[in-house]
DNA sequence: AAACGGGTATACCGCTCTGTCTACCTTCGG
DNA sequence: CCGAAGGTAGACAGAGCGGTATACCCGTTT
């Protein structure tokens, strides 16, 4: 049973990587939900195979009959932090909090804000784990950049729809402000999104772009209906929850 | 005998360490540059004690009674990358390539353009160490954030002095630049330093700031005499190489 | 009924890493 | 001359890591 795991265990997520075929099993899941939450908050380096396989309640066996190997879990671990965080969390939430692309450019950094201001930050898992990885042939390193360029891809999209001149570039920009924010929330500045988003707004201007002010400061904030964050509903603290945690 | 240790061996770098409480031995400061570009070019928890010190050509037991752990050595090496990195190269270059505050502000950028075009790009240590460090207590991780707000003041203190009304503000902001457009040259955009200037050049303009323009592409260049970046020069392949670098 | 696929539990191998310990050598000052 | 300080070389302990192997269990399918 458990609550509810975090993704329907209906189709394939790619990659194949389990051992006859069908990567639908109820075990791989409970693996994958709690590699989720331990490597995005403690890192990929920092959470050994042991204390994976303790939080999910799943015998070593069974873990390897699924992933050939770590590796393979944390390139597993990569695509669903870019379908819970990037697009089931960013873009569904800034979507959802604003029409105009512009407006929508500059929502980022209010939901940045408020995922700034949680006790539990994590931090962006695609810079961590390219950070550390030192070698620049990795394959987890190159997989992250992928990544990384695919919530590129969104900013771009959003400039093109603003009618930017440069969408590339422009998207660049915006996610150089991002990453920067991102990394000094990491540092303990909580109020990096607000001071990102008025770089965002000045940097705006200066391309333009015409944004109609509903509010400088903080958005109207009406119905939100989306997100609990991206965090998965994680499995309620199965099993032998290991030794030193 | 070894060809110009990177310093002098001169005074105390401070919190003492060494056991019998003269911090200028020659084999320490071998340990120590070695330890500098492993560090800085793998990462703190990539590079072992058998490396650095095989590096350094120094016994083990040399090492131990230097440092009485790794994580002692870590902290040594934090602020040995003040020196040589914040303060040796980027201050001093950024001071030497301009004089009015503002343009000092938008050398730090074209120093990064430098930086970034190398092929042996490491990246800010500050911030590598920061994010492979996951726990919030961690003494080198706060480390790494005292190291980062030292360069922050002195971002403040060229704000200040360009008449910018809320200098914290706005050197956090700059921050924010240049954090985002590190990491982006982690991730392998060259021009992430150009972009960045561009940023900070609308940020000062409508921060009220006239900046006159001296090229708004590359700069003179003139002569500049300072710098062969930061790295110490490096004890030619020392001893032993280790078996797997 | 038998076979098989997937799960569990646990021991184990080989490697790496930090840190200690033994033993010897060199230099230098009283 | 001798002893202490600081160095070298290398074995070693103990832990953690990724990954394998053994043995057993259970439900489904054939």
């Amino acid at each position: 049973m458990s609550n509810v795991p975090s993704l329907p265990v209906t189709p394939r997520e790619s990659t194949a990587d389990s051992v006859s075929g069908q990567e639908n099993s109820e075990a791989r899941e409970r693996v994958l939900a709690a590699a989720y939450d331990l490597f995005s908050h403690k890192g990929v380096r920092g959470v050994g195979v042991d204390s994976i396989i303790a939080s999910a309640g799943v015998a070593k066996r069974t873990f390897y009959r699924h992933f050939r190997a770590k590796e393979n879990l944390v390139l597993a671990f990569l695509q669903r932090r870019e379908q819970l965080w990037t697009m089931g969390w960013l873009e569904a939430e800034v979507t959802n909090r604003a029409a105009a692309p512009e407006q929508r450019l500059l929502a980022i950094f209010e939901v940045f804000d408020d995922w700034f201001r949680r006790d539990d930050f994590e931090g962006c898992s695609f810079i961590n784990v390219l950070l550390e990885t030192a070698e620049p042939g990795n394959h987890v390193r190159q997989a992250s950049a992928t990544h990384l360029a695919r919530i590129r891809d969104f900013l771009q999209r959003l400039a093109e729809d603003a009618g930017i001149s440069q969408p590339d570039d422009f998207a660049r920009k915006w996610h150089i402000l991002m990453k920067g924010s991102i990394v000094a929330a990491g540092e303990g500045d909580q109020l990096a999104a607000r001071r990102a988003r008025e770089i965002g707004l000045t940097l705006l201007r200066a391309e333009g772009v015409k944004v109609s002010r509903q509010g400088d400061g903080k958005r109207p904030l009406a119905e939100r209906p989306i997100s609990t964050h991206h965090r998965p509903v994680t499995l309620s603290s199965n099993a032998v929850p290991s030794k030193k945690t």
